[in-house]
DNA sequence: TTGCCTTTGAAGTTA
DNA sequence: TAACTTCAAAGGCAA
């Protein structure tokens, strides 16, 4: 048996399972028979979005990546089965170039002008914050109210859209922080790297946010192009990384009903303070 | 041209 | 750990 450790979640393989590097922020489990990605800093992944019933989703989080980096990637490679992998997310998504961070004082910092003229006169790139559940609910529903608001500024939808969002039931609001957990999800397949404090106290103007964004955009079309395998990039896992609570319950559950007990796994997850889904 | 307004939720920071 | 701060969307409006 091998342990494996990561700041997320604790777990096992029997002997004969290995765990090998494959790609940028993936790696291979193979347990016995058949071939499973195991990206780094995805805990687990829908099952809906997973297309292989033969794929098992582990939901640990391997935080030292290159800790099981196996020097016999050159040689594991070609026992890939080759097209029938089941990835999760893009390999090559690139993170963001990290750039120094001013740190956000809120005692200190007396307005927002300051803050602006204390901010990096350049970042390569800006990636925004995944939209969460009443910013989804938002999103959704102001198309169909903004008309029968008279007042058509967005401060009056808003604030009418709030008041509607507290009055639906918790069912209602189910499928918005589902839908949010997923969003979440999937931008930290897309940016591995990416903190939410990467935009904190970098408040841009609708024109720098406008040229970062499409600077963004061409980088990943251009990265797009590049090749598959690029490892160059070292990127620390995210604490997007970290589901909550009840994804990781949910998912724990469905690898132990499904895989885990028959291929011999382990996995004891980390307790960590669970997320304010509904207040 | 640019920030403000207005909402809730997620996450980072501070005391 | 509670309290606070920032930022996600949107578009009219004021400076």
């Amino acid at each position: 048996m091998t342990e494996y450790t990561s700041q997320y979640a604790d777990f096992s393989l029997p002997e004969h399972h290995q765990l090998h590097a494959w790609n940028q922020g993936q790696y291979l489990y193979q347990p016995g028979s058949g071939v499973y990605v195991l990206p780094v800093g995805c805990p687990a992944a829908s099952s809906q979005s997973y297309s292989d019933d033969s794929a098992m989703m582990f939901p640990g989080v391997l935080e030292q990546r290159y800790s099981f980096r196996a020097d016999l990637y050159e040689e594991d490679f070609p026992n890939f089965p080759s097209g029938s992998a089941p990835v999760f997310s893009a390999p090559h998504a690139h993170s963001p170039p990290t750039t120094p961070r001013t740190t956000c004082h809120h005692q200190d910092q007396s307005s927002r002008k300051r803050k602006q003229a204390e901010r990096p006169q350049k970042q390569q790139v800006y990636i925004k914050k995944p939209l969460n559940a009443f910013m989804l609910f938002m999103k959704e529903q102001r198309p169909t109210v903004r008309p029968s608001i008279r007042c058509q500024g967005s401060g009056a939808v808003n604030a009418f859209l709030g008041k509607v969002w507290k009055s639906l039931s918790k069912k209602e609001q189910e499928k918005y922080y589902e839908a949010a957990e997923k969003e979440r999800f999937l931008h930290q397949q897309k940016y591995p790297g990416w903190s939410n404090k990467e935009n904190y106290g970098k408040m841009r103007t609708k024109a720098e946010k406008k040229k970062m964004l499409e600077v963004r955009e061409e980088a990943e079309k251009e990265s797009s192009e590049e090749s598959f395998n690029d490892e160059s990039e070292e990127t620390p896992p995210s604490k997007w990384m970290m589901m909550t609570t009840k994804y990781r319950d949910k998912m724990k559950d469905c690898c132990s009903e499904t895989y885990g007990i028959e291929s011999g796994c382990h996995m004891t997850l980390r307790s960590r303070k669970p997320p304010n889904l509904h207040k």
